[in-house]
DNA sequence: GTTCCTGCAAAAGCTTTGCAGAAGA
DNA sequence: TCTTCTGCAAAGCTTTTGCAGGAAC
């Protein structure tokens, strides 16, 4: 998917950020491993190719990018965030026996909002929890 | 409001949680300021009353009340969980001024949820950010 | 009398900051 | 060349853990 991270490539010119080698990477993790990684996980995923990486570059990078829309952070964890490049409006599942996280499709205006006139929304953050498919049929 | 709290002490009862002062008076500051307050908060409205409170104990508290129901804490802070003893289905709102969480009501089943056949959801966190109605009138 | 809870001190874990050298434009 | 980025070390914060004394039942 050469078309991807042309956009992505396209994406960084228009905001002014800079095409460093491990931006770049670190998008490419993103793109082609849809699993909302942690940093643990990117810098590890990672190190191998660079082995100079440092995981402030990659706090920096995430928060250069998380500023600029290119990324949304996940707080459905309570103790690590995670990343997503998708930053169209989804839900995600989170399965509480493999750890999961699962996108989903939402159509937010259906949810019956009422207690919010007046109140201007930017964004919305849908999180479920509960047993994934896979784990429920693993009956134990 | 005292049938509040026996509502609440009759559950600790229920889950054979101890009555301890601390935890009353925890229990009580959630139910009579429904601000979704943050450890620090609770801390230090109840430190003059109950000088040798501890934060961790504020801690203990909160994960022993959690794990049984009776509260539920919000991630809708990348840095500093926040409770609330409303435990019911229903959505919050953060001004990103005046940092308010705003409680409103929600309707989760008109949420078009494709893709989630065969998941057991358990739990749904709703989070909305934007600007609150007090805000958007000061008109800064 | 048992069992569980509190609170101090210390540790753990995620994230940010300061800064000198390196790389991008 | 000028500006921005990287990565090391250190610090900052929230939260957890170990444990002795104390409170609940």
């Amino acid at each position: 998917m050469k078309s991807n991270l042309g956009v992505i490539t396209e994406k960084l010119k228009n905001n002014k950020i800079r095409l460093s080698h491990q931006r770049l990477k670190v998008l490419e993790y993103l793109d082609e491993n849809r699993i909302h990684p942690t940093v643990e996980q990117i810098y590890n995923a990672l190190h191998d190719e660079i082995p100079t990486l440092s995981k402030t570059t990659i706090y920096n990078t995430l928060n250069t990018l998380s500023e600029a829309g290119i990324v949304k952070s996940l707080n459905i964890e309570d103790n690590e965030a995670r990343y997503d490049i998708r930053t169209d409006e989804h839900g995600h599942f989170k399965c509480k026996k493999c750890e999961e996280i699962y996108d989903f499709e939402v159509d937010m205006d259906k949810v019956a909002v009422k207690d919010l006139e007046g109140f201007r929304i930017f964004s919305k953050d849908l999180y479920f929890f509960g047993i994934c498919p896979k784990c429920s049929n693993k009956n134990t």
